[in-house]
Order: C-alpha cells, then structure tokens, then sequence
DNA sequence: AAAACTAAGGTCAAAGAAAGTCAAACTTTC
DNA sequence: GAAAGTTTGACTTTCTTTGACCTTAGTTTT
C-alpha cells in the first residue's frame, strides 16, 4: 500500500462506523494528508464509486462538503439488476421502462404513486426532443434508480 | 450544518408554530447570531422564497419589523400555480426547480421520497445533455406535476 | 408645519469558503 | 516501452458572509 490514494481510501474506511452515511471536508482531509484537494476527488471517483457501492454527494460554498453514502446491497438487488440493464443499453424506450416500473411495484420498491411519477418523467411527452429523447430517458431512469437506493 | 444560513433557517422554522405568519425583527436576529443584517436578507431569499411557498413583507422605519407567510393553497392551486410559472419561463434550473419540489413537500402534495425521484428526474445528472437540458428539464417536470394532478 | 433626527429595513457587489473539472506530469505495472 | 494508475495544479462553479451605502417611516425639534 506504497500510495497515498490507498491511505486515503483505508484512513475513510477506517473512521466510518456502521451509520449508512458519512460526511468529509476534502479541505481538511486533503490537508491531513498533504495532498492536492483534487486528490480526493480523484480516490473518490476510482474507490468509491457507484460501481463499487457507494453514491457521492456534495454540497459546495461555506460550510459546504462531501457525503459519503453506502448502498445496502440487501433490499436493492432489484434496482442493482436494472441499473445494470440500462448500463447494458444506449437507449431506453418508454414501453422497456414501463415494464421495468411495474416490477419495481410488483415487488414492493415504490407504490403506484412513484411509479406514476417516474413514468411521467419518462414520457415520450416530457422528453420531448425526438431525436435523444431515448437516450436520456436511460439516464432519468437510472437517476431514479439511483435516488430509490438511498431509501 | 456547519454554516449560520441554516442554523438561522432551523431557528426560524423553530419558533414559527402554527400560524399563518411571523414576525421578525432584522436587526435582533442578526445580532442573536452575530451576523451582519443583509445576511437575514440572505437567508430569507434563499430558504423563504416565493417558489419555497413564501410570502415576504416588510415595513421599514421605527417600529418596522419583517412579516413571513406561508402560503396555503389548495393542492390544485399550488401545481397549477407551478404549472403557469413553468410556461412563462423557457428553461429550469436544479436549483429553481428543487424549490418547487420543496413546497410541494411542504404542502403534503408529495412526500420526501416522492421528491427525492423528482429531484433525481431532473438533476443535472440525469439531463446530461448540457445544452438541452434546463429546457428538457421543464418540460419533465411539467409532466411529473401534470400528472400529479391525476391522483 | 417643516426640518432634523432616529430607527428600522433594502440592495448590491466584493470577498471568502467550500467543492468540481480537466489536463499535464509523473509512476507503476505488464 | 506502452498502458494504466496516481499526483499535482490551474482554473471554474457554487454558496455564504460582510460591509458600504440607500430608502422609508416614525419622532422630535424649531
């Protein structure tokens, strides 16, 4: 473990307990271990990655800083499989996502409400640039996703 | 929490019960908090704005105080008022936008994990077409609110 | 009654305090 | 020696805080 980078990754393993969430100051940590604060971005993005489980979120300005969240792999196999699905695919048609939001009712992850809610983001009518409308289709989709895993 | 704008916010909402309204007094709270005045200006554009479902009146001169309203309007008003606001604007920042999911919160419209898949749906993230996407952006959320009004 | 004084609140721009991006340089690995 | 991974720094964006100056409304003085 000769870099930094992985220091960093264990040192922010090592201070996070069991609570679902945790909050950094990439000032201080940068400053803590004398590296350039893009740096934490940089073990962020490579060691915390969505991919390996985790989301980031961020909050700039005073007071501002970075929010660590673990996903909780028990409850979100479903969203995960999806997720994975969509990561497989360039575009996205709304009867694909239709079918993907009446499992995710099916099997209890949102009630018919959100679901409505999501198709309404998804529709033909609410993206209506035809020509990438597909394509970012995926991608509020698997924002939404994304978001349902915080939960 | 770390920065004062929050703590003034929570410390407003705090004291501020039931009623309709509250009154504040500018200078008192600035000095309760060792701020500057203008930052209470600050605070209330920023956490009490019309978009959040906020009313600001002031009077100025002796005995002059500032007056906070909560709006409440029925459901079909508030989208309906959203809706309209949305039509007179061409394009719809995050920031804006996640105002309007607030007050839809606030007013039991929607709740936090309904607003939580609106937020993702129209993150930047999502939209991830940069030159597009503050106008795709309206448009999905119209369509989310649109409908809402369903249900 | 007009003028001067005092006591509010308003505006706006600059400074400060975070975090983000991206590409270049450096290091390791294969 | 090329590819992959790491480190650094210059520049950007976002949000907050401060302060200098402005406006308005009562109150007192002449």
């Amino acid at each position: 473990m000769a870099n930094i980078s992985d220091e960093i990754e264990q040192f922010i393993l090592s201070i996070w307990n069991d609570e679902e969430e945790l909050k950094l100051s990439r000032n201080d940590l940068a400053q803590y271990f004398s590296v350039a604060p893009s740096q934490i971005n940089y073990v962020l993005a490579t060691r915390f990655s969505f991919d390996k489980g985790y989301i980031i979120e961020s909050k700039r300005g005073g007071g501002g800083c970075i929010t660590l969240v673990r996903i909780s792999d028990s409850k979100d196999e479903v969203l995960q499989g999806i997720v994975q699905e969509l990561d497989n695919i360039e575009a996205l048609t709304f009867n694909r996502a239709s079918n993907f939001v009446y499992r995710l009712e099916r099997e209890g992850i949102i009630d018919g409400k959100e679901g409505d809610i999501i198709k309404s983001a998804i529709s033909d009518k609410a993206l209506n640039f035809p020509a990438h409308s597909a394509n970012v289709r995926k991608n509020v989709f698997k924002e939404i996703l994304i978001g349902l895993m915080r939960r």
